[in-house]
DNA sequence: AAGTGGTCTAGACCACCGC
DNA sequence: CGGTGGTCTAGACCACTTC
């Protein structure tokens, strides 16, 4: 299932279409067809295009200038708006193979970082997972993982696959999360544990992830070496009226 | 100028009366009026109902469910999509009064380095600022600015006043711009300077502006104290069809 | 079945850009 | 000035959730 490309929106039908238009006949910063074009070529109404055309600024291949017109981006700003993604997600989009060595697996009960930031009680029950985080069979990362035992048991965690996919086949699919970004010194076991130099410096992402609805899912850290990884994160300046 | 609420679009009007629903009778996952009450309130159309909710879920206020309704986001999910911002609006949002120490300021011949990442010629003019960064008159970064000259010369540069918005005053609008954050350890003069003990981890973030045109305007590296900044972002899962 | 948001039409006028 | 994107109307049907 999941397979092929579901033409089932029109505004998908012209998205599909400038896209290949864009890597097919122009340059970035050339213009595109303008949207009364659009609308005679597919057929549809105004407010179709513009509902691709929004999809492709979302994207980052497009961008609008107020009476002039919609142009390719430049391939210099092809970053998007940051994705939540699996470790191995990210890891393939990196092109490393992505695996892992469980470090720690087991039931604890929520210390008061873990209740403040999962939303529940201290001493709540949780299913606890540490993994060290191989790219291409090299350290890579600390993960800690903490989910409340109420969304996921240790009795039915298959490490064999994607911890977002058993989150979702149980009704808990993560839909976004807060992360913040810090730098730190290693302490000299996560030193060991990512072969680097005792002290040196890393990043450390804190996560919570929560379902589409606000749930809070799963809090998570993160401890990445600073030599092999770093954050790509593309921003717009408000423009807002203020 | 720039004063006041310009409520010039209908759709600003919808959204700035259902943002004031939200903060005076609406608690985290309560239900909004549906879209056809919201057009019966305002006397508009669905469609600019839509355009005022688009807004408010780029805000992070608001979510909806399809089939369901729009509902008032979780206080835990207030933060939105980031955005780019001068380091003075970056501490002021903060909680802090922002300063600073101008450290250099010369014209310099950019190195293969920024070149590179300006998109210009090896060698090309350009301007060159150095700044220690303070908050509430403690140092928090340490930044690096480099400007073409055709873009901003140092006689036209004005340390008073904002740079981005003498960008903006000589046709150079920052639009948008990709960042890099890594985890660095910090040099023996950086350590001096930021005063923190030597050999300290810190945040260094590389950051390349371009107006909305994808004109490349600023290259800059900012080394933030890892003791006092981190980063938070808000990402979303990938929901599309593949 | 009723109510919700998601998509879509076929128009319209406005604000802005470039010639 | 003509062409572009930005906003807006007054409808319509579809997909989904909830009861």
């Amino acid at each position: 299932m999941t397979k092929g490309v579901r033409m089932t929106h029109k505004y998908e039908i012209v998205a599909t279409g400038v896209r290949e238009i864009i890597s097919q006949s122009l340059a970035p910063h050339d213009a595109l067809p303008s949207e009364r074009e659009l609308m005679a070529t597919y057929g549809v109404s105004r407010m179709t295009v513009r509902a691709a055309i929004a999809k492709l600024i979302d994207e980052g291949r497009v961008y609008n200038v107020h009476g002039s017109g919609t142009y390719v981006g430049s391939i210099d700003l092809f970053a998007k708006t940051p994705k939540l993604t699996s470790f191995t997600e990210d890891m393939t989009s990196r092109g490393y193979v992505a695996s892992s060595r469980v470090l720690a697996l087991s039931r604890m009960d929520a210390d008061e970082d873990v209740a403040v930031r999962l939303g529940i009680p201290v001493a709540t029950e949780c299913t606890y997972l540490r993994r060290l985080r191989l790219a291409d069979n090299n350290p890579m990362a600390i993960e800690d993982v903490y989910l409340p035992r109420a969304v996921l048991d240790i009795e039915h965690l298959h490490l064999d696959q994607s911890l977002y996919a058993q989150l979702a086949g149980s009704g808990h699919e993560v839909y976004r999360a807060e992360q913040e970004i810090q730098a730190i010194t290693l302490s000299k076991e996560d030193s060991r544990l990512l072969a680097v130099p005792d002290g040196s410096a890393a990043l450390r992402v804190e996560r919570v992830s929560s379902s589409r609805h606000g749930q809070l899912i799963e809090f998570a850290t993160t401890i990445y070496r600073a030599d092999r990884y770093n954050f790509h994160i593309a921003v717009t300046r408000d423009h807002n009226e203020k």
